[in-house]
DNA sequence: GGCCAGGGGATTA
DNA sequence: TAATCCCATGGC
């Protein structure tokens, strides 16, 4: 168990902000998920007077943290610099910057996210994660319990391209499953090295081979661009950013290229991160939309 | 370039 | 019970 000081930091912003897929909050409030073949759990240590935020990190130690957790939850970027920069002279990304001012883009890995925003298209989060935890229990590595609860690695590209559609069907992933099968084939093509070597590209190239692939068109390979290799000026549009844009923005543009070009001018080099601060703020009226409604109807 | 199917499950009507 | 929706894409 080690203790870090943390700003700009919620864990309920971070995890149900829609980037990731394998974390859930505990009945105490804390967070356990499994990313890069590890489990922790996350707690936010609440402030006393004056002094710092803490996060509590469970299942690491001092070296894993500084290697592996201190980049996955970016905690070195000045995230206080860009929600200013973004909400100056913007009253409608300042407003959404208050609902989510916690929360940072993980820096995932790009094989599990790859897979992970092929199983997202047109379908909903509750039903992704389930995917998700089926694919691994029943394809990947077992882990160390914790917390009483087995875990699971998310599955290699080697086990995914071995699979045949009939050894698939029992995860229940649809159409999805052919992408899946296809796109890990691909990949496996040159044992994962080009996917590996996306990263260090430029994002127009990352962005060529990504859409190449099978199932994966302009709205999954932007998501991980963003989620998984730091390309930070994407911004991918799904149909809750159209909606947001065009409710908060009045920006009735059908073609995503529009809005795309809108966020490139108003948002530029943070375009990711405005995208992440819309979604999140649309996604709580949303929710805060329908207990209304259903408030009215019940009188 | 526009349109629609494809799977399944949750939610709404 | 039926209709609709879901962090899109492929293929016509």
């Amino acid at each position: 168990m080690i203790r870090k000081e943390v700003k700009d930091f919620c864990l309920r912003h971070v995890f149900d902000c829609g980037q990731c897929f394998r974390w859930n909050q505990e009945e105490d409030g804390s967070y356990t998920g499994t990313a890069m073949g590890r489990t922790v759990n996350l707690r936010l240590l609440p402030p006393e007077n004056g002094s710092p935020q803490y996060l509590e990190i469970e299942g690491t130690d001092e070296t894993e943290f500084e290697t592996v957790w201190r980049p996955y939850l970016d905690l070195d970027r000045d995230y206080a610099g860009i929600k200013q920069t973004l909400a100056k002279e913007d009253p409608i990304m300042a407003e959404a910057i208050l609902a989510g001012s916690g929360i940072r883009l993980l820096r995932q890995e790009p094989w599990e996210t790859l897979i992970s925003f092929l199983i997202s298209q047109n379908n909903n989060i509750p039903r992704i994660k389930k995917c998700i935890e089926m694919l691994s229990s029943r394809f990947g590595e077992e882990l160390p319990e914790f917390r009483g609860a087995k875990r699971f690695a998310f599955p290699t590209v080697e086990t995914l391209a071995a699979l045949t559609p009939e050894a698939l069907a029992e995860i229940r992933l649809g159409y999805r499953a052919r992408y899946i099968i296809e796109t890990a084939r691909a990949v496996a093509q040159d044992g994962g090295q080009m996917l590996r070597s996306l990263p260090g590209r430029s994002a127009e190239e990352a962005y060529a081979y990504l859409t190449g692939l099978c199932g994966v068109g302009p709205k999954v390979a932007n998501c991980i661009l963003l989620f998984s290799m730091e390309k930070y000026d994407r911004f991918p549009v799904d149909v809750w950013v159209r909606r947001v844009m065009e409710e908060l923005y009045h920006l009735e543009e059908k073609e995503t290229g529009g809005i795309e070009a809108f966020a490139a001018e108003h948002f530029g080099e943070y375009g990711g991160f405005a995208q992440q601060y819309l979604f999140y703020y649309m996604r709580e009226k949303n929710k805060k939309n329908v207990l209304t409604l259903s408030g009215k109807r019940v009188q």
